[in-house]
DNA sequence: CCCTAACGTTAGTAACACTAACGTTAGGTC
DNA sequence: GACCTAACGTTAGTGTTACTAACGTTAGGG
């Protein structure tokens, strides 16, 4: 496994003012950091973000087609067919045509799938604790409701 | 040029709450809009992220190699070299070798490329207009002001 | 004089986020 | 019923990105 890291500047205090206080690069920044902590620890599990983010879904709102998870994690359909393969390999859900839509496949979470699915969970919050480690409570709040907005603001182009 | 845009799920609001408040897919998130906002604007004027970090870093910190301006972007040293071919092509920097070390190009932030960069930092203050808009002048402080945090916590490893 | 390491450069690559196209199925409209 | 349009799941292919690997050149220390 190559180890893919992107790692930045060696030396970050030479980064230049200008650019250390843009938010277009520090959102960047972060989300390197974010990625490689969260893929590390959720590789040890042999997880992905992706199947993370499916199995939550299913959690959340019960069995759905295809087109739906697709939509709910904005994963797109076309991996989401390979993300639900490897899924249903390991019997964490079942994926069924719809009786009533023959188009469809109904995905539905296994019982092994929502436990297997509760270790992530906390494998998922040791990255949040480990990414955020250096703000307080409060202050990790506010973030994510800053970052919240932000998104909701161009997701509702 | 094929609009690559990476656009999340088309109803956010069916998004689960879990994932919806993980920093991490915010930070992600925040970066797709930072990256289509900033990219549009750049494009117009003909200039990348990249060219942008070169041209900003060489007038902070004067003419240097090279691998000081990799070191200093975080731009992976086989890749400023294209970066740096761009830019002495439309000759904003000079790419010239270092007498006292011929290992070493000098690169050169020409008058014209001076003027230019003047230009992109008026366009890049735009994106980040954008990218914030909905968010108070305070706010915006206080996102970058945790965003460094967390960075710098993280390259400081 | 070696040996090691840094420099710039080129080529190649794994992962990602798509697009395009296909066969199948559903739901209208004439 | 015949037709048309559109959604579904699936496969294959593609452009971009951020790298790794290797190379020849140059510098400096033992």
């Amino acid at each position: 496994m190559p180890e893919r890291d992107r790692h930045g500047p060696t030396n970050p205090s030479a980064v230049p003012a200008r650019l250390r206080s843009l938010a277009s690069r520090l959102l960047g920044r972060g989300t390197v950091h974010a990625e490689r902590i969260s893929n590390a620890r959720l590789a040890a599990a042999g997880a992905t973000r992706w199947q993370y983010a499916t199995l939550v879904t299913l959690r959340d709102s019960g069995p759905a087609s295809q087109a739906a998870l697709s939509e709910r994690t904005g994963i797109h359909r076309s991996d989401m067919v390979a993300v639900l393969s490897g899924l249903t390999e390991t019997a964490y859900v079942q994926r069924a045509p719809d009786p009533a839509d023959r188009r469809r496949n109904i995905v539905t979470l296994t019982p092994a799938g929502r436990s297997w699915l509760h270790t992530l969970d906390q494998l998922v919050d040791e990255t949040q604790d480990e990414l955020l480690a250096p703000l307080t409570p409060a202050e990790r709040a506010e973030l994510v409701r800053l970052l919240q907005r932000i998104d909701d603001h161009h997701s509702a182009h």
